[in-house]
DNA sequence: GGTCACTCTGGAACGCCGTTCCAGCAGCCG
DNA sequence: CGGCTGCTGGAACGGCGTTCCAGAGTGACC
């Protein structure tokens, strides 16, 4: 009865401050982030930008708010998939890391934004996020505490610089190409290298022809394995 | 070039693409990254915005061009101080990884373009450049060279990913402020951790005092000290 | 039930930005 | 000496983030 004579005549609902972020989100996978606008914004909250304001202190915020709400997301996913079936540390360090990796895949805006978020404050709510899922897995693998805060941000700052570089291969692919855009792209990468100064650039021209091939998942995961050789290998753990 | 010169006085100088580019770092240095615009540039240089986009085609090729000249100078800084003087590759890394941490903190803008090139294109000017500098050493080393791409590519993640972070410990201590603020900032952190949820967040609780008094660089010289100790122990190399 | 206050809305307006346009200047070539 | 070309710089345009404000909705209190 009480709610009887409440009638769905209010267009839409209240138009919440999680309204708002998750139409952002929606926004900028659809048209990257300088199609976040806070017009377009309004128009699909069929609203005007003045009333996003009394949600969101400004666009810095919402971009935040954003950020942080897809990496929660691709963080928590975890426990599903690891908690009982994954057994070792390793296994899930792999998992938090391949949860940003796709993350970063799906939303290609995200990696952008993590180095903006974590560049001009640090210590925000998606530093922690990140760190108390990794930080899990080096205290299981039974790292000695204090060195858990230097492996934790190893791991860490590896996984966010290679999912940055990564992100633009899928960007760049655009919605639903499949790989054979990228392997065009990486024969131009492959091609450009090697056109490269002999005298300036003798390494990368020799890595060139290994860039063609690479597959960036296993890659990404290799660059954890060497990480993970050498937290066990300093501290004589039992791999 | 290093003088202070802010007079625009010299009417005459031709205006090239090389000198917006040195005042787009020097703008960028003094008024942060939202301070360089087409038209206090055009003020600095004594002339139009117009003027501007006959040598530069927009702002992304600015910041591009921003960018890549301030790590070209950061990473070839190297053969004077390691050339000679410094004997094992291990050191070779550490003073490019340390090259590109200075110019970070003397360039705070530095790690949110580096990250935001990286990412658009990662495959620019500013990717061989660093990697180069990297695979020298690594090629130094005596790694295989089917290991080559994933043990360069692991320490330039690294060190992106690093940097990055600790960008803003410096950044917003402003332009000459002392290690005052930093401590300020630091216990800011740890107090702000240690406050979290006990059930969401026991890892990041129990690091929280260690990062009160950690050491940036020295931090960040341990996680490479790690990813060496992965590499060496997964090739069986010599230490 | 009427009034008030308070939360929330959304359209209009402001100032600044990146970018474009174009009239005009040098210097060179014929 | 007149046009052509490379280059300059001021004015103008569309669009952005943000602010302002009149007013709708809703609950509280007399």
């Amino acid at each position: 009865m009480a709610t009887r004579t409440r009638r769905p005549e209010r267009r839409q609902e209240p138009l919440s401050r999680e309204h708002i972020v998750g139409a952002a989100v929606e926004l900028l996978d659809a048209v990257g982030e300088d199609g976040l606008t806070f017009r377009a914004l309004a128009e699909r909250l069929a609203t005007g930008p003045g009333a996003i304001y009394w949600h969101v202190r400004g666009k810095t915020e919402l971009l935040a708010a954003a950020t942080d709400a897809v990496v929660a997301a691709a963080v928590t996913i975890e426990p599903a998939e690891s908690a009982e079936s994954a057994d070792s540390p390793q296994d899930g360090i792999r998992a938090v890391a391949l949860g940003l990796f796709d993350a970063i895949e799906e939303h290609p805006w995200l990696a952008t934004q993590l180095a903006t978020q974590l560049s001009r404050s640090p210590w925000g709510t998606v530093a922690p996020r990140i760190f108390e899922s990794i930080g899990r897995q080096v205290c299981a693998l039974g790292v000695p505490e204090e060195s858990w805060f230097t492996a934790t941000s190893a791991l860490m700052h590896y996984i966010l610089g290679a999912a940055g570089q990564n992100a633009a291969n899928t960007a760049s692919a655009g919605t639903a190409r499949p790989d054979v855009d990228r392997a065009v792209v990486l024969d131009a990468v492959s091609a450009a290298w090697e056109g490269l100064d002999p005298d300036d650039y003798p390494f990368t021209r020799a890595v060139a022809k290994q860039v063609r091939g690479h597959d960036d998942r296993e890659q990404f995961l290799a660059g954890i394995a060497l990480i993970l050789a050498g937290i066990t290998a300093i501290h004589s753990l039992t791999t």
